[in-house]
RNA sequence: GGCGACGUGGCCAAGUGGGAAGGCAAGGGUCUGCAAAACCCUGAUCACGGGUUCAAAUCCCGUCGUCGCCUCCA
């Protein structure tokens, strides 16, 4: 069996065929950084490090590339309106989203490349395109020449002709042909600036991408993903500038995610219509943020609300659920019991690949996850030892693992130095019950929940566990 | 105006020609001093209207609705 991914360029799904045999290169648009990140930002990241772990579960190489944008118009100006050097500020920026990814169990890329830090190779390009008679320069400003692109609109599947130019901006009218893009842009004075053949300035958006994919991947890569709002005109821009100076198919996969909602609205920088990953982390886990991408196809547009975040958390419980040890002091179950629950997980294993091989399907992956939690906490009501649920709870973990989903605390020291305290209180609570001072009890138990101990008592005794856990 | 996506039970959502997964919520039950958890049980004329087919949530046409892109955006 193979892996299939849906590739915008082709508008179907396709099998996954690496330019080399078990490597997959991978380049993910970054963000820019004049800003905190927010949970749209968070869903791209998200998506692609799923389609990362699984390809490296499925025994690929992945050496991937995602980009911070960190010399633009915005960061000069926000710079500019706070008296700061703009690299102090998109160092900042950039240190912020790093840590954010990895609260969000994010795997960190292979390289993060920075603009500022490939303008050699930018300007190597730029001249490229400019001697292939594909770029001019005008004022100091340089422009890519769309017509010169035979194909040019076959990713966003537009037409030159078209498309309305000036619909929402003014045309420049130096540019040749009103859909030419920069290349580069002239600095102003106070810009920041590196020189090149044709005058002082900056690279436009565009062409830092391709740059980076040429250096760090090479002309041609395996994957390449974003947002669907990078398809038209950035994608589209990359794939005119790259296939133009090498003259061989860029990216055999384009790949793009679905945009996160907010209360009907796409989340944006520019509208002001957003949650920051730091405020999303105060309220809520990374695991349910991770759910509720899990939950839905990657491709499809995500609601987000607090209901929807809810149910995901309560969805990563019922996950957890399924680790708990067996109860003590039973017999364990029948071998056929045992053997059942052995086969639940190897059936769990095999739909779940199933689902994951047909365009990352999670959430058909999930289900059948949640089969082999039903069996499990069956087992365990059967009266399953720990030791019999051990190796069906092994499947479930490697496979949350795949998805990066961290079902136990990765730090439980504080469980530890709490435990002896906690018992205590368990033991006193339970001699006070014996003695049916039920109220005694009752309110030795809402006072741990109020600590985020929530107690529960079975035939067996009182076992304690946190409430909230990231 | 052009291009594209989507509309499945109260909520989220998989499934794209032949048995409507799963999660959350709700109700009933088992267990329990109570609670919680877990387990068992209960629910869908798949937006609407036509058409193709022995057979349609799934394919085709149309209508309505929601969203994205066409400007910087993950």
């Amino acid at each position: 069996m193979s892996i299939k991914i849906y590739n915008t360029l082709t508008r179907k799904k396709e099998e996954l065929q690496t330019l080399e045999p078990g490597k997959v290169r991978m380049y993910v648009c970054g963000v820019t950084v004049y800003d905190r990140a927010h949970i749209g930002h968070a869903m791209s990241a998200m998506v692609f490090d799923i389609i990362r772990r699984y390809l490296q579960y499925r025994g690929y190489e992945v050496r991937y590339v995602m980009n911070f944008t960190d010399v633009d118009d915005k960061i000069i100006q926000r710079a500019n309106q706070r008296g700061e050097d703009p690299f102090t500020l998109s160092e900042r920026y950039i240190r912020e989203y790093q840590q954010n990814l990895a609260d969000l169990n994010i795997l960190p890329a292979t390289v993060n490349p920075r603009a500022t830090n490939e303008m050699a190779q930018i300007i190597t390009m730029i001249n490229g395109l400019i001697d292939g008679g594909y770029a001019y320069s005008v004022d100091g400003d340089v422009y890519f020449r769309v017509k010169m692109d035979e194909d040019y609109g076959r990713l966003s599947g537009r037409q030159l002709d078209e498309m309305q130019a000036g619909a929402r901006i003014e045309v420049d009218e130096r540019k040749e042909n009103p859909l030419d893009f920069a290349l580069w842009k002239a600095a102003k004075p106070g810009e920041p600036a590196w020189e090149a053949p044709w005058g002082q300035g900056r690279p436009g958006w565009h062409i830092e991408c391709s740059a980076m994919n040429l250096h760090h991947l090479g002309e041609q890569i395996d994957i390449h993903g974003g947002g669907n709002d990078l398809i038209f005109p950035h994608h589209e821009n990359e794939i005119a500038q790259t296939e133009s100076l090498t003259g061989k198919p860029f990216a055999r996969y384009w790949v793009h995610n679905g945009l996160l909602n907010l209360s009907g609205e796409k989340m944006s920088k520019s509208t002001g219509v957003l949650i920051t990953i730091n405020d999303y982390l105060t309220q809520h886990s990374a695991n349910a943020f991770r759910m509720l991408v899990l939950t839905s196809a990657y491709r499809n547009p995500l609601a987000f609300s607090n209901e929807i975040i809810e149910q995901a958390e309560r969805g990563v419980e019922r996950l957890q659920s399924a680790l708990r040890p067996g109860m003590p002091g039973t017999d364990g179950i029948s071998s056929e019991a045992e053997r059942n629950l052995g086969k639940q997980a190897d059936a769990t294993r095999a739909a779940f690949i199933a689902a994951m091989d047909d365009d990352f399907n999670t959430a058909g992956a999930l289900g059948s996850m949640f089969d082999l939690v039903r069996a499990l906490n069956q087992a365990r009501a059967d009266g399953a030892t720990s030791g019999d649920l051990e190796p069906a709870q092994a499947t479930l973990l490697e496979l949350a693992g795949v998805l990066g989903l961290r079902l136990q605390p990765e730090d439980d020291s504080g469980s530890q130095a709490a435990d002896p305290f906690i018992g205590l209180l368990l033991d006193l609570r339970q001699d006070l019950r014996k003695q049916k001072l039920f109220d005694l009890a009752d309110g030795i138990r809402q006072r741990l929940l109020d600590l985020d101990v929530l107690v529960e008592d079975t035939k067996e005794g009182s076992s304690w566990r946190w409430s909230k856990r990231a």
